[in-house]
DNA sequence: AATGAATGAGAATTCATTCAT
DNA sequence: TATGAATGAATTCTCATTCAT
């Protein structure tokens, strides 16, 4: 029965309303519900958190969450797809800028912390919250993850192929490594405070730590 | 921990059995219990696992889990507790065998990792479940977490003092990249099938990335 | 009183709704569970009874009666205050307007029975079911309690100031024992079928022993 | 369904062992249960006591009660039994030996308060307690005691017929008026500290306010 | 679209009672 | 007889979701 209730507790009806994530209404009245659930989701965690407080918090009915998110469930899917959707536009749109392997690699380090900077609630979300609910985890997140990490891998096996990284480790494990990395100081900066500086200071040094723990041995000294 | 209310329901008084772990009675049931938790947690999520379920697979009634345990939630606290103080120990105990600071760390990921090796459910617990517990990770974890952390800090510090690390990065920082890593690592290994080899492969590559990532710059290239 | 944690199961912290009585929402549906628990209350007793049968007589969800009261007891409370405080501002408006004290007596001794004439059930429940639970008995009927057998005592002590009530007896003793008396008479006409007349009757009786009873010796047996 | 919930909320298999009250074993044990019960329930309440707590006042195993009641009930109507039983033997046995009807009721009046006087937890038990089981209360109870109250108004109906007491009251209301005083002085005096004296001194207060509410009109002054 | 009162399935936990030692 | 670990039925209360205004 693995997932088969983590969502309703009810659902006995109907299953009317709300749509997917296009035909969103006022948009302004969404944006506010999402933005709320950001805060109390932080705060109290996923399943702690009601979704009448939620609706407090954003200022509106709790009936009118509805209206806007199929369930409770679909409000944390919604934080998620924002945040993936731009994580991988991003790849897309502005990596090739980035000729050289090394420079991709930093460039999307930068943006994974990046995109955290200053929204500590949301890091938290991300990178806490999210795994509280498997049934996301596993059947949504997993796919758009792994297409993220994939991403990653195929820039650390551009570079195996350019002679620009080390050919002893697997992309894969590396993508994981690094992912886990960042979400690792995304997630104690999110719990407590940082120790030194923001995240930006820490996807340098995670950056540097990784390029050059990646760098290939010294070519043959090359004689003369 | 604060909540008051997490148990009870009335009779205020009384509350004498289950205690944390000295009075277990047959110690064969408390450990049926948490092995079935494991399994259970780690299929479903702790949320959407219902204590019923967990009784069942332990073959015991419902109620005899708690002579066990207080609540559902000290199921998952025992289970982190094992751990935890597994790696602990294992940080006194084990590390001053060796002798420098990049064989210590090395040492260290080969455990952290070792740990979950052949666990894979485990692994899910200790990695993805447990965060659903705000309460746990905040109250409980946060604390041991960040003792676990401190070990791994000190350890990149000394390599710093004696010269094998390079000091241009925040040892508390490595830490939590070097923990997220593993844990990345271990988390995608635990819900899919790891690309290649198990997860001590996947340890002797980060460890070797961070290693060389970490390497101090090249003492002057030496004159002529 | 001791019992800390007679609701609560979960949620520590939100708790908003079902406010003592001002936030009363459709008041119809408060009174129409107040009038099903009587009946219920009474049938069964307080602990026999079931919440859900409490909500099916009053022809509501169960949920529905925690919108209107914070647990069963609640329930229990809302009862006793509501006769309670007919009582005590039946003491305050009333009883001035009878200017001995033995009218005044008599006035309390045709409340009291006369508050329940014609409402077995409420008899019932104010005079058995009520002691049902010691939590509430203990700590807030108790109080209120004693604050209507003082003012019967005072009237009792005005009695003998003035010279008509005898001066060999506790004021607070005859107060209790004629509150016992009408509760004795309203329990067993609200466990059988009273034997003759209704609880009017049983009021004149009661008050003409204790007036009686309570008489002065004859002054002066005149003299030859 | 009225009472069929009152006791067990499990038996679903047999009922088997403990004997109604002849076959006591020990007899030791089944008083030290009797005995703790008291106490505990006149600390907690009936419902809020739990039958290990009993157990461990008692000394015992909580399965030892089981031997000796077949039911957390049995062991309250044991405690009410005894009593009960004592009251009316009384009644058979030494009210003979007061010749007249005034006398017999001073008699009864002391003995009923005289039986409580020294053990304040069992007043307890018989006046508050009692009354949370509405089961015993109904279906065992309420027949014993009206056969009190009917000895009581037998002597009442005695002293109209001699010309000892007034006609103009029903016996049945004086009974039950009277068992109401002396419980509702025993209560009182159970939840808090009596005001003056302990219950002998009120048992002659309400006898002295009863004989004297009792007394029939002066018989024609009498000329000559 | 918005509201929020009402719903009722569901779940953790308790505790009277049993029964293998 | 005595024990107390084990049982599992039963119950209160919660809260996601619905739907009449």
């Amino acid at each position: 029965m693995s997932e088969s209730s983590l969502s309703s507790r009810k659902s006995p009806k109907s299953r009317p309303r709300a749509k997917g994530s296009s035909s969103r209404r006022s948009g302004d009245k969404r944006e506010r519900i999402l933005t709320a659930a950001v805060r109390v989701f932080a705060k109290n965690g996923f399943y702690a958190t009601r979704v009448s407080e939620v609706a407090k918090a954003a200022g509106v009915a709790d009936g009118t969450i509805y209206l806007y998110f199929r369930s409770k469930e679909e409000i944390l899917v919604s934080l998620f797809e924002d945040r993936v959707e731009k994580l991988l536009s991003f790849m897309n749109e502005r990596l090739p800028a980035h000729p050289t392997a090394p420079e991709k690699l930093r460039a999307v380090i930068e943006m994974q912390l990046g995109l955290l900077e200053g929204e500590r609630d949301l890091a938290e979300v991300i990178t806490v919250i999210l795994r509280q609910s498997s049934k996301l985890m596993k059947e949504y997140a997993a796919p758009r993850f792994r297409e993220y990490l994939d991403a990653i891998g195929r820039i650390v096996a551009l570079g195996q192929h350019d002679g620009s990284f080390r050919t002893d480790v697997s992309p894969g494990i590396v993508a994981r490594a690094l992912f886990g990395a960042l979400d690792g100081v995304a997630l104690t900066w999110a719990l407590g405070r940082a120790d030194g500086g923001g995240l930006s200071r820490a996807a340098v040094q995670v950056a540097d730590v990784f390029l050059l723990g990646l760098s290939p041995p010294a070519k043959a000294p090359v004689a003369k």
